[in-house]
DNA sequence: CTGAAAGCGCTTACAG
DNA sequence: CTGAAAGCGCTTACAG
């Protein structure tokens, strides 16, 4: 394999120093649009090949971003991870994604594979725990660095925080459930003790206290396969289940499908609502309701903060949260 | 912000030269244990962090696998994604992730930037149609390129190719559908005229016609939404369907949620056959027959392919088609 | 508008 | 085992 040709071999192919390409590769005014339209020949035919790592060691302007999720196989982030990769894409920035799948050790590789490549900015789903050695790289690298969904890092100045205020949200979905006649209603899914799962519990907690009905929390993983497993437990004893509301989607579709196995419909006897708002709420059947999500928009204002902060040094609000939407639909209303 | 730390800095600190530094970083036997210890002791006093672009520019030998899915929705490709970046870190090299979500445009744009940033290797599911001039800088760049599940560039020699064997499976799903009763069998979903929908229903064609029966194609997008229209014009008319085999799991998770919602449960009086093997055919309910595809051990398959193409040399086979099982779940069996 | 020169932070032979 | 020197392919002032 032959070396690949460099701007030194496109300059005397085109007949100008190298200092005019780099120009012309910077779409630079001060180039004459002759001299440019004959660079940009001599690239052509050379079949020439930017290199960035040559670029980067210069200016370490990269326009390289990376996205760092925390679970690819739950289609709210892929739907986050679509749309950022979008925003920035508009911006002339490439977008790198890796899943850490709640791995720290993951994580903490591929953040510092990513800093060693130099990026302009980062965005990242932290894991639940163990995220510490990783934010200390990165605050040591100084990466322009927002943490989405959940706060791994306190110091929101350095890393602005932004989510969804599931906490209201969840109240709501309650109340909901209670309106419709429901009293005994669990809180289904989500790991014990994670930041999360007490987030999205506390709405559910406030309201059940308000209203004032007993508790109950029936933890596990943030999938299907899990709500699954507590349908069965839901169904079982004398003091069955009226209502649920679930940690998010999946953990909600499971726990139809075990009900439905069971042949029991949810809906008027059995009442769910999720959390997300992903696109199989309403794939299904009997649609799911759920406390929605707009993870289109807050992908783009994520992107738009940190795009900020990068091209203009405007440095995002420490703490933002965008607003959730009940979503009534047929698995809770009957 | 102050500036980064070099090796210069660090060899200061140390009280060696930047060369000894430099054989540290790449972990050379020829460093004494005890200089070695004292240069990684300044290194992490200074917070000192490696710059790949400098080394990249040096030995362009860079550690980092490209990843490029054209539909991040599916969770069939992020399973696939998720345990080839697994594969590849085991190996020390680091994965990107992006998503073309089926345009060629932007899988032109995100392939370009990999291209430039110096890629030591790239697995892509190229889009269907207008992968060409993103072939053509991957030649042109010399990277080596593993192209699976669909074959954007007919020179497999250049670009190795590697797949399942979709027409087995499909033959196999449509003769046990038949197996069990079923003659008004139809094939549902995958994008009209797209390669991977002709493989996958080539074996339903071929097996419909081995037992003397008629075809029938309902085309549409790959994905659940899809299959719920698609359920109504099953149900339509008088010459209604008794059973389908799937372009995709999410295509027949669709369907089964349009019989559910016009009331009847798939099994014995629709049969469903799905494809892919994703975890939702048994998380569901009823749980979805599918032509089961082994996706880890594919991306294992397909990360040591590329490995050892480029640790020893060892250029992958042109063609390689791994085995499909038919899974029979309640969806065809009633 | 264009060119000559310096330098980004590493790695790689080559001496010692 | 360790050091001095050259060079990877760009960009960036600085002249002209």
């Amino acid at each position: 394999m032959t070396r690949r040709p460099t701007i030194i071999d496109v300059a005397k192919a085109a007949g100008v120093s190298k200092s005019t390409v780099s120009l012309v590769l910077q779409a630079s005014p001060l180039v004459r649009a002759a001299t440019r339209e004959a660079v940009r020949q001599a690239m052509a035919d050379l079949g020439y090949v930017y290199n960035r790592s040559a670029a980067n060691l210069r200016s370490p302007n990269v326009g390289l971003i990376g996205l760092v999720i925390n679970d690819l196989g739950n289609p709210f982030f892929t739907d986050f991870a679509t749309a950022a990769q979008q925003a920035f894409a508009e911006q002339g920035f490439a977008t790198v994604i890796a899943n850490s799948d709640e791995n720290p050790a993951i994580q903490a590789r591929v953040v510092a594979s990513m800093i060693e490549h130099g990026l302009s900015g980062l965005v990242i789903a932290p894991t639940d725990s163990g995220a510490e050695p990783t934010f200390a790289a990165l605050r040591r690298a100084g990466i322009p660095t927002l943490q989405v969904l959940h706060k791994a890092d306190p110091d929101t100045e350095t890393f602005p925080f932004a989510s969804f205020d599931y906490a209201t949200s969840g109240a709501e979905a309650t109340r909901h459930l209670i309106a419709q006649g429901a009293h005994k209603i669990a809180f289904v899914g989500g790991l014990k003790d994670h930041a999360i799962t007490n987030e999205r519990m506390s709405g559910y907690a406030a309201a059940m206290i308000a209203a004032g009905l007993p508790r109950l929390a029936l933890p596990g993983r943030p999938n299907r396969a899990f709500g699954r497993e507590a349908a069965t437990m839901l169904m079982m004893g004398k003091r069955s289940f009226e209502a649920a509301v679930c940690f998010n989607d999946l953990v909600a579709l499971g726990v139809m499908a075990g009900y439905a196995r069971a042949g029991r419909k949810p809906g008027s006897e059995f009442r769910l609502v999720g959390c997300d708002g992903i696109a199989e709420c309403s794939d299904g059947w009997p649609q799911l309701s759920t406390q929605h999500c707009d993870v289109g928009q807050f992908a783009r204002d994520t992107a738009a903060a940190l795009l900020g902060w990068l091209q203009h040094g405007i440095r995002p609000v420490p703490e933002r949260r965008a607003a959730v939407s009940l979503i009534a639909r047929a698995s809770s209303r009957g």
